[in-house]
DNA sequence: TAAGTTTATTGATCTAGGTCAATCATTCAC
DNA sequence: GTGAATGATTGACCTAGATCAATAAACTTA
């Protein structure tokens, strides 16, 4: 909990007080490997913080799964586009190993934003991270072929890469396994 | 104006009074079809609300054209991404019609913001609004084939596709314009 | 550690969409 | 209006990545 304080300060400029106050509102969650922590058809109503963990977003295209990002240590989990539209999902939020997050309800955070005006700003700055990963991911899927793709993935997530195995990295690229076998043989 | 005040009450939820101060920050543009708004290379410090046109974000793939976005009447106009990291834009904005838009430049805002405490629930809900385009963008490029994502277009922006060349759609659509020649026919 | 499951690799095809080139249809400038 | 650009269509071919099927590794878990 103090490295999550720790991180929320650095990464949204918020003070040791008001980070404290944030805090409060969080409840911890032990997720088991595969466990589902929003399933698809609901409407999201909570946001995640992983303390210690990884996570998956994904998309179900008819049976296949369809990766839509994966969240480790010290980022925020949830589907977010259901969670501001009040729409159901239409992914589901999955652990991919076991993982401790810290969980914040829509009403707390409504509480926490009725009574601190430090929330408006914390909030934008997290619609901001989550922006700015959203277009990089749309950019790469429209410029770049998929030996592009994985190799930027390689290369700037190379710890992330270890941890998942390569059908879901596949899944993430929006290519096949086999595909990512070809590119990792023709690469080697 | 009037009309811009009346969209971003409605939209932002502002009031009257909030509205006609962010109102003041900004300051009319004419932009010639085909002029350029930002481009690629410079760091964008302004933001476009249009009022009357049509715009687009395009990337440039080794010669080729692929746009990232279309904006029109009633819409912000910027390269957000570079807006918030104060990196050089890596696509251009440029107007597809004669447009009329109004600009707030980045010190504007600054200003606003320490003076004003709308303007984070404002920027708030401005970022929620592209983070939700962006993910609908992305998630159609993921799971729908280039038939269906047209498709989709003509069918959630009729209007909007009228008023595009095909061959800025395709772009869109990240296909080729024969490929949405190919598309009309089979659907004719 | 052996059996059973889950991943990964490889080869042989297949297909959506790309490329290139020709023709046709529009729009725009004078 | 006429000619020159610009945009759209069509056909013949090509290619990145998908699909299917068969092994081969690599982990579970008893």
């Amino acid at each position: 909990m103090e490295e999550m304080k720790n991180q929320l300060c650095k990464d949204f400029e918020l003070t040791e007080e008001d980070a404290s106050i944030f805090l409060r509102a969080f409840t911890p969650v032990q997720l088991k490997k595969h466990e589902v922590f929003i399933e698809e058809g609901e409407v999201c109503h909570k946001i995640g913080f992983i303390e210690k963990g990884l996570l998956m977003c994904v998309y179900n295209k008819d049976g296949d799964e369809v990766i839509d990002e994966f969240s480790y240590e010290n980022n925020f989990i949830a589907d977010y586009y259901s969670f501001l539209t009040h729409t159901p999902t239409t992914k589901e939020v999955r652990a991919i190993e076991e993982s401790l997050i810290h969980v914040v309800t829509r009403a707390g955070l409504e509480n926490l934003s009725s009574n601190h005006s430090f929330m408006d700003r914390l909030i934008r700055k997290i619609n901001e991270k989550l922006f700015l990963r959203t277009q990089l991911r749309l950019k790469s899927l429209m410029l770049d072929s998929a030996t592009k793709r994985y190799e930027s993935l390689i290369a700037d997530k190379p710890n992330l890469a270890q941890r998942i195995p390569q059908y879901l990295i596949a899944s993430y690229l929006n290519v096949k396994p086999e595909t990512v076998s070809r590119i990792r043989k023709k690469n080697a």
